[in-house]
DNA sequence: TTTGTATTTAAGTATTTGCTTAAATAAGTA
DNA sequence: TACTTATTTAAGCAAATACTTAAATACAAA
């Protein structure tokens, strides 16, 4: 970063100084929420959080049909999920049931809600 | 996608049916949801959006200065925020300032009420 | 014990991302 | 007019992402 030349005549300094100490304040929760948002940030893994709040537990094999794609591409999805604590396994036979974690419900149900309600507004 | 041999024995055809369905019904709010998400998915974009959220606006040259970042990389994640429509820009001068749009405030609200709610916990 | 089913893992690859530096705009000031 | 200042844009690049195919693992049934 070579190109810091812009401290701007205006500036609040004040504000400036406040603004930094609320980041570090709140560095964990950025870090932290960051990591979730990123993984519910990708159109599939949406989809797979959101067939899990709705039908409590689903497979890779399912998942695969329902989503339309491949095996392996729907288990790395789900590898994601559960290196990020959001997804756990539970095995059953040679069949494996994803299902969501509470610890992170937290950030998840408002986005469920805001589909649902969509769903209802388009109807 | 080659590898599609995976219909499991005992999988519920209703249940797989009933998830396809959910799915198209709700195929608009999982590609926007989704975009949004991928947005806020990002440390810098998930603070810019809160410091944004707590001062009102900004311009480029402080937020560079409070994340400690280069100008153009800010102003690169303001572009994108701004194509999302996440964000608007207000011009006075030769200063850009950016506030939140009200469109996804929806989205938005419950993740800075997560980072405030876990700054408190830890105090 | 061989065969089949469900899943994961690994390697390869095209695309996207997020920065960097340098140059281009745009608007004030001397 | 020339000179800052604030910002954007463009080009380049290393790293991350999301898939592919092929191989490995694990369990069940014949």
């Amino acid at each position: 970063m070579a190109n810091d030349t812009c401290i701007r005549l205006q500036a609040d300094i004040e504000q400036i100084k406040s603004c930094r100490e609320k980041l570090k304040a709140n560095s964990k929760s950025f870090l932290q929420l960051g990591q979730v948002l990123a993984l519910a940030g990708n159109e599939v893994r949406l989809k797979i959080l959101f067939l899990l709040e709705e039908e409590n537990e689903l497979c890779p094999c399912d998942l695969s049909d329902i989503l339309g794609m491949s095996i392996p591409a729907v288990s790395q999805h789900l590898r994601k999920l559960k290196d990020g604590n959001i997804i756990e396994a539970r095995k059953e036979g040679q069949t494996i049931f994803y299902s969501l974690r509470n610890e992170h419900l937290k950030v998840l149900k408002p986005f469920f809600k805001i589909i649902n309600q969509q769903n209802l507004a388009t109807v």
